[in-house]
DNA sequence: GTTGATTATTGAACGTGTTCGAAAATCGAA
DNA sequence: TTCGATTTTCGAACACGTTCAATAATCAAC
């Protein structure tokens, strides 16, 4: 069972167990790469579903078998993409939050890189969410397989609300990171079912809905909204994913 | 082409184009009702992708193709569940609807009901849910091959609103529907990933946020919200999915 | 009743993701 | 080098969803 270790791991840190295949040796480590190089670059050419896992193979020169070698089935495949992103929403980033101080700004352009750097997955990223959409599937964002990815994402959404100029109300603090993930969840589900050109669509939504979040943190600061804001806030902190119950899969792994 | 009609369409009324293999003789319309009550029931008892096509087909006592003859795929099977849920959804509803003018009350027994009817299908629900998020397949809820079913449910949300005493503002009036449903969206896919005891969480989490919506609608009317309250109906007229540009399905159908 | 067209049914086939046992390559000591 | 163990590679096989050409049953009109 070694090879069914979090692709991830291998991105954010060097942190093998010795066992895994693709960080003991560097043959295999090579393969393991060249595998997935080939399958997201026929995904990004073909599609998701129109990529057999033959093609993938002897594409990338190897056996059948030999790629269900190092990924453990086709999904897996689509773990290591989720992670690339990622990444890639990162480095598009940082230019943004380190110049400015402002929320609205800095909510606006984490919102847009998310978009841009997506955008060449476009056709792709729909058979992501249907496989990310299954409770039993390690893909799926609320899962405690794909928690490290989560909460990578989260700090982001934290470091965009801790190192603004902005105050946000205290009682928001704690949830807030979390709820714009959630919210960057959405605007992402409305981008893969948007066929508008250049999903245009999509970027006015980020836009629009950036503006009413940033004024929606301001106003809960009136002593009007307290007794609502208060609500949301217990409704969020109890009810979330894994509040005083674990992950407990079920299915995969 | 005559089987690839919305399976729907015979549950809520008799609206046959004549060259449908269930409508036209009875004896079609037998075998077709026998695969589909078969094949519930075993994704009831076994689950949906334990269930082979083939095992429906024969505990049926139809050949395999036969069964394809009928329904196009095996997520066209899922179509029908969807319908079917729907209406006992209606049903379990008509109670609550005709006997109180509340607006809260009326929501939190329409959600509670939605909760109640889809509780045997929890576990098969979430393989719905997978198919539902493919922005391709035509169960997709945003799909415009799915609009009947859509304008149905939302319909039920608009006669909460509509025949309640609590007064809307004017506003809201013409997106609430939508919104609601879109809510009611966001309960079931917290429910599929509610791995808690008797789904309790998913319970207190519409207790809760009932409350809260209700609480909002009302809050809305303050003139203090106006500007907020005007961007977000602007942002939601404007940008829902087949405003300005209709369907224009990429696969299936 | 016979005929012709539509509807219903069949079983074999195809391509897919995935599994598995066995062979080959690699490596760490003796 | 030689040997045993581990890692890597292979290709045949399996079960699945789906398609299709061919056949059987049904029905409407003469």
């Amino acid at each position: 069972m070694p090879e069914q270790e979090n692709a991830r791991l291998h991105l954010v840190a060097g942190r093998s167990k010795g066992s895994d295949p693709a960080t003991k040796t560097s043959k295999g480590e090579r393969t393991r790469a060249r595998i997935l190089e080939t399958a997201l670059e026929l995904f990004r050419r073909d599609g998701y579903e129109a990529t057999t896992m033959r093609v993938i193979a002897s594409t990338a020169g190897v056996s059948l078998g030999n790629a269900y070698y190092y990924f453990k089935s086709k999904e897996h495949l689509i773990q290591a993409f989720y992670a690339r992103t990622h990444d890639e929403h990162l480095a598009a980033c940082s230019g943004i939050l380190d110049s400015s101080g402002n929320l609205k700004t800095r909510l606006l352009g984490v919102m847009r890189a998310k978009l841009g750097t997506s955008m060449p997955y476009h056709r792709f990223s729909g058979l992501l969410f249907r496989t990310a959409a299954d409770p039993s599937s390690p893909l799926n964002p609320f899962s405690s397989q794909s928690r490290p990815v989560r909460e990578e994402s989260i700090d982001l959404f934290r470091s965009v609300v801790l190192d603004s100029t902005t105050k946000v109300p205290a009682v928001l603090a704690k949830e807030l990171p979390g709820l714009l993930w959630l919210y960057q969840m959405g605007v992402i589900l409305y981008w893969i079912h948007d066929t508008s050109p250049g999903c245009d669509k999509s970027y006015r939504l980020v836009d629009r809905s950036v503006d009413l979040v940033v004024r929606l943190i301001k106003v809960s600061a009136n002593p009007l909204m307290r007794p609502i804001v208060r609500s949301v806030m217990r409704l969020v902190s109890e009810l979330k994913p894994d509040s005083e119950d674990e992950g407990k899969g079920e299915k995969h792994d």
